[in-house]
DNA sequence: ATAATGCGTAACTATACGGTTACATGATTA
DNA sequence: TAATCATGTAACCGTATAGTTACGCATTAT
């Protein structure tokens, strides 16, 4: 069975998604990999930091490494990102601005009812 | 000229969205808008941890505030989740799997080959 | 064998973050 | 007017985070 499909939480790729950052280490190797080395010479931060943040990429199984030589591979692994994508899913609804309008409209004044149920 | 578009940045998206707490905030006023305090109510925190991510999401204009009495209604404000999809729409490209594996081995070979570049 | 290269990790620092309790303020109720 | 309610904010605390420099360890080159 090669090419098992696995679902990854929400939780550690929004994590790793919300350093600024780490998305655009993403967004270099949506190009192509590169050993690190040579992905931490595109940043204005040391190579340490950037080694530091393909770990946590790593743990959140947003890229995958291959040793090869001295060198290590990062590659793009987007999976975990269908989880923010389902995510964002639930959200797609409200985009359509005027059934959001009229949705919102409804539900706040149904809000404002549930304010005061003591009223009468 | 009403209803005007407005472009956020996801920046602000991707922090608002990284911790677990604001995201369920969302996902609770997406089923329609609340006053603060019967929303923290749903929380295992207490209500000042509550009001201080609402404000964040504020902030993060993903919510918006309105003034009743004194109650404060959070509404539900989608628009800068655009954001966050348009950065993902970049990565959906990557999702179907053969493509993404054909693409993936094509350019780690191209990698590779950049890795020694004096070779010879 | 020795030097150089590529890269991760340890140790440390400053700042950001999430939570708590105590308090301030404005609106409603008695 | 006094008490109560809804809510935000200040002050404080412990931990997480991002960055830096120093160092260790393979692997390749000389």
């Amino acid at each position: 069975m090669r090419n098992r499909s696995v679902t990854y939480s929400a939780e550690s790729a929004f994590h790793a998604l919300a350093d600024p950052t780490r998305r655009a280490l993403l967004d270099l190797l949506r190009q192509g990999s590169q050993p690190a080395g040579q992905t931490a010479r595109a940043f204005p931060v040391s190579r340490p930091a950037i080694s530091k943040h393909l770990r946590q990429l790593r743990k959140a199984h947003l890229v995958v490494e291959t040793r090869s030589g001295r060198h290590r591979l990062y590659r793009l692994n987007p999976e975990p990102l269908k989880a923010v994508d389902s995510w964002l899913e639930q959200y797609r609804v409200f985009w359509s601005a005027s059934l959001a309008s009229l949705k919102t409209f409804v539900e706040t004044e149904y809000a404002k009812e549930n304010v005061r149920p003591k009223k009468k």
